[in-house]
DNA sequence: ACCTGAACACCGTTCAAGT
DNA sequence: ACCTGAACACCGTTCAAGT
């Protein structure tokens, strides 16, 4: 006698994004995600081999996420303004799902080549960016400049790493600024 | 009748540092710190209220390190060259200790002015250089673009965010070399 | 005055037994 | 075919009892 399925991939990876966005990476358990599905814990692992898989699909969905916010950005803006726009969509994602941005980047030690692609995909609406205002030649590099600065920033923002005062928007607008600048010319 | 005491402050903090070192973070565990200073896991609390509490102490020497390297780039050097020196003595930092450098940014929710301290402190050989650089109205904003680009690269760096080929000393380099440029202007 | 065994509430994970 | 209680090895932490 088959006992039907009392819940699915997708109501378990939900359930879990949720946990983490609400509460953090800390608080993601196999029992709160079970109890949030409303089956035992060893239910989760007939779907799911141990925490860190179920923790990687939720860390792939939050890139998506992202990705489709960065997409949004027209490619038809002139590439100044375009980056100027990116580097605001990205810092505005981080800051509005703070805990899940902090759990995209806990290494999971994954190097399979779904999860490198995911990520790199991620970078491809910058990188476009990036190479219509300087170039295929120099795009690698200067890409991994901006995207450092980017997320250095942001990082540092979210674990209250300023605490010297001065306008924290102002800093960041005059670091795109100031980057965006010096590789246009 | 007392008891002597078996261990100290300053050995279990060692064995906490060197434990974060060699196997990272999550590998610091009360049990592990006791076996490395030969006592059992409760005598830890009488010298430290909790676990968060012997990682910030551990935090707080790592970042003393840091700022001890930094504090050996010469600061007769003439600003530009002594900022490449810094970004790199901040590199190679990250680089030689990289489960340690992880570990200092691991957030404890620690909001006492003695850990802001530790933390601005150590950004003070780099503010410096830059206020040298491009004077006291810019220096608090430029040193968050170099801070953040040096921090966002290195850590991105070593969780292995940078797979699409192209060397990656160069594009540090390149940008380091863009960012002061950039300032000095 | 410091050390420790025992205990508690929690983890992630496995597996045999249920339907 | 999926679900679950019971169990295991681990956590961090507390505390009464030892010397």
């Amino acid at each position: 006698v088959p006992a039907p399925a009392k819940t699915s991939d997708e109501a378990i990876v939900a359930a879990a994004k949720r946990i983490v966005e609400q509460d953090g990476l800390e608080a993601l358990s196999m029992q709160a995600v079970a109890d949030a599905v409303d089956v035992r814990p060893p239910s989760l692992y007939k779907r799911f081999a141990d925490r860190d898989s179920l923790l990687r699909t939720v860390q792939a969905e939050a890139f998506d996420d992202l990705r489709h916010s960065l997409e949004r950005v027209p490619a038809a803006l002139p590439p100044p303004e375009r980056l100027r726009r990116i580097a605001d969509v990205y810092r505005s994602f981080a800051r509005r799902r703070r805990r899940l941005y902090a759990a995209m980047f806990y290494d999971t030690g994954d190097r399979r080549p779904e999860d490198v692609t995911m990520r790199a995909r991620t970078a491809e609406p910058l990188i476009r960016a990036v190479t219509d205002l300087v170039g295929a030649e120099r795009a690698l590099p200067a890409s991994r400049l901006l995207t450092a600065f980017v997320h250095g920033f942001v990082t540092m923002e979210l674990s209250s790493a300023f605490r010297l005062g001065g306008n924290v928007d102002d800093a960041y607008a005059y670091g795109v600024d100031t980057l965006i600048g010096a590789l246009v010319k």
